[in-house]
DNA sequence: CCTCGACTATGACAGCCGTCATAGTAGCCG
DNA sequence: CGGCTACTATGACGGCTGTCATAGTCGAGG
């Protein structure tokens, strides 16, 4: 995750997802969010004026733009496009995280919808959009890789559903085993979907 | 999710699972809990010294076990057991909730998992448990439909993966759809890894 | 009766939280 | 220079949190 000097305002905002992504949405105060991002607290209310709620939504809104653009980059950089191999791509963008920087982060976009689902309507609905963009990019790929249309979304939320489980699934065991495992029994299943080229 | 009148301690123990589920580890206070449970406030000191992780912790376990016996159940009544069915029922259960009750809800132990995965360890472990425990119903019950044993564990992996990541994408759209989806694409999938019995 | 244990009751405490109010600084523009 | 806007700085406030301390109730057993 390059950390671009932008504007402060966007630092505070990748800040927010990195710290809820740890510890979730109500333990990541707004001290610690400024501090994090090296900006002064006064920029806060500046900057977020509809509070702790507008720095979460746009946290989530990052987070999903994010995830749709590296699916897009996945996409480009495979040599053979295939619905398997492109979801072997996502899971291992955790696989390696783990890896190398430990257990400590899971997907804000889940964080915010366990905590908030219930509580903020606003939040609920950022999350549901940004897994609306994933799913929609995956979606595209899939088409591309020629899945028929009204099975691509099905996949793609098969594929976002096990993945987003099996994240939560090894940060509970502290193992990427569940990662490795439904990478290896997903794949073949969407390879074959696309090469029947209809179910 | 009957509601037996047992004693005090395991009301709040029930209750805290309750709470959790809608509200998350972090907002959900300790008093709020006693409340739920009708039980006075001076008994948390007196039955869970260990303070709110104990709660959780217990809780979270609860859940797992709870879980773990559903799964048993739904076995049981199943007219002819196979492992797409066995997955439909599991799934149904949440459709079902959310079709009755709303999107109240998701599962207690994704959410100590998010809430509480980096800050608190005994919980994360509580919550690997439980997943553990889960998992292991599950894969129990696929082998005794003839799959492999070292294949059966995998796809018990790759059923609670789906069925969580569902259930967050479920909470956060407020539709059932990513439920049923994962549901209708994944049973033939299993039913095929019954019937071969083999990969 | 007395005692002892299990359980309940309640008030206090320190800490952190998000938010607000107020004031201050810096820089561009006229 | 004056004034306006963008941004920063800081202290205070009320509310909620988990935890602790203390005291009270109540029933069984000697």
């Amino acid at each position: 995750m390059a950390e671009r000097a932008r504007g402060p305002r966007e630092r505070m905002v990748f800040s927010a997802a990195q710290l809820i992504r740890r510890e979730g949405v109500v333990s990541t105060g707004m001290r610690e969010v400024a501090v994090e991002a090296g900006a002064p607290r006064g920029s806060l209310q500046h900057y977020f004026p509809g509070g702790k709620t507008q720095l979460v939504d746009e946290a989530v809104g990052w987070a999903g733009g994010y995830a749709a653009q590296r699916v897009a980059r996945f996409l480009a950089a495979l040599p053979e496009p295939t619905p398997g191999a492109l979801f072997a791509a996502m899971v291992r963008q955790w696989t390696d995280e783990y890896e190398t920087a430990g257990f400590s982060g899971g997907c804000p976009v889940a964080a915010a919808t366990v905590d908030c689902a219930e509580s903020a309507d606003s939040t609920r609905r950022a999350a549901s959009a940004a897994f609306g963009r994933w799913i929609s990019a995956v979606a595209d790929a899939l088409t591309g890789m020629g899945v028929p249309g009204e099975r691509a979304g099905a996949l793609a939320t098969l594929m976002i559903s096990s993945l987003e489980g099996a994240i939560l699934l090894a940060r509970a065991e502290r193992d990427v085993r569940p990662l490795v495992t439904v990478a290896r029994e997903l794949g073949p299943v969407l390879d074959a979907a696309a090469g029947t080229k209809g179910h």
